[in-house]
DNA sequence: ACGTTTTTTGCAACTAAGTTGCAATATAAA
DNA sequence: TTTATATTGCAACTTAGTTGCAAAAAACGT
């Protein structure tokens, strides 16, 4: 079994061939993927709903997570499979996105600042999207 | 000169009937609204693509300010009319969605907290959204 | 007040993202 | 290897948002 695979067996996900390609896009990926651009990878050998599905399921059992820009498109990247799992999500972090080449990364080692809400309000969770200029794009302008 | 029409003014805008209603919606709103909320507002009388334009020319002039949340679909909200105008955007503020209620509020007493970013990467904006209970449904339960 | 210029609106058509139901197929488990 | 269960492909659909163009409405100068 390789290590994609056990990665799937550890998040209850049954191995497949869809499956098994769109793990290794997203491990390869240096950067949040949308639906369109894992399709774009994939080629035309698979459904667009099932590409849905998968991510649907690979969200479901803790081994993406989803980050949707103020385009409204979603996109997803790998968690840290140390943290997160089918039982629960544990890597909250701050996410970037480029404005010259749109992509968004995952910040893991900033902090998420703690925030003092007006009185009444209960806190859940909090989302952070940092725009700007990525290391790449700083350095190629 | 009504309110509205003065205020439409300042940002220059062209006083219209659908824009006067549209701005008065937001003006009664405690919270964001998204196209399909105010479509709902306005009764079938104005056309689905004018709601649209006059929501990207509010957006346009710095009336009002764009979040969107998780789920991908896009709100509005009237922004702070002393800081925001035609030439620059100044109200930057952390948003709040209820899970509950499923409305987002702009939380303006709260303060966008410094974030270090790693080496590399350049600065250019926050955006914050917060989950959790609103006053009124923490109330309600 | 009147015609002209410039914006705005409505309509129709379209795109892109995402969902659902169902039958066929593939995986896991006995 | 058979059976039970989950996954896939297909077709159809929904919702959000955009574009082009002609008609209608504002604004502006006289």
């Amino acid at each position: 079994m390789t290590l994609l695979e056990q990665t799937l067996h550890q998040h209850q996900i049954r191995v497949t061939a869809v499956r098994r390609l769109i793990l290794s896009i997203f491990s390869r990926a240096g950067f949040a993927l949308s639906h369109a651009d894992i399709e774009r990878q994939l080629g035309h050998d698979y459904d667009r709903v099932t590409i849905y599905r998968t991510l649907r399921t690979f969200l479901e059992k803790g081994l993406i997570h989803k980050v949707t820009d103020d385009a409204g498109v979603a996109r997803y990247a790998l968690c840290d499979l140390q943290k997160c799992n089918v039982e629960s999500h544990a890597d909250e972090h701050v996410h970037f996105k480029c404005v010259h080449c749109g992509h968004i990364f995952c910040l893991n080692s900033v902090d998420l600042p703690p925030l003092h809400l007006p009185e009444g309000y209960v806190w859940y969770a909090t989302t952070i999207i940092v725009d700007g200029l990525c290391k790449t794009c700083k350095e190629g302008l």
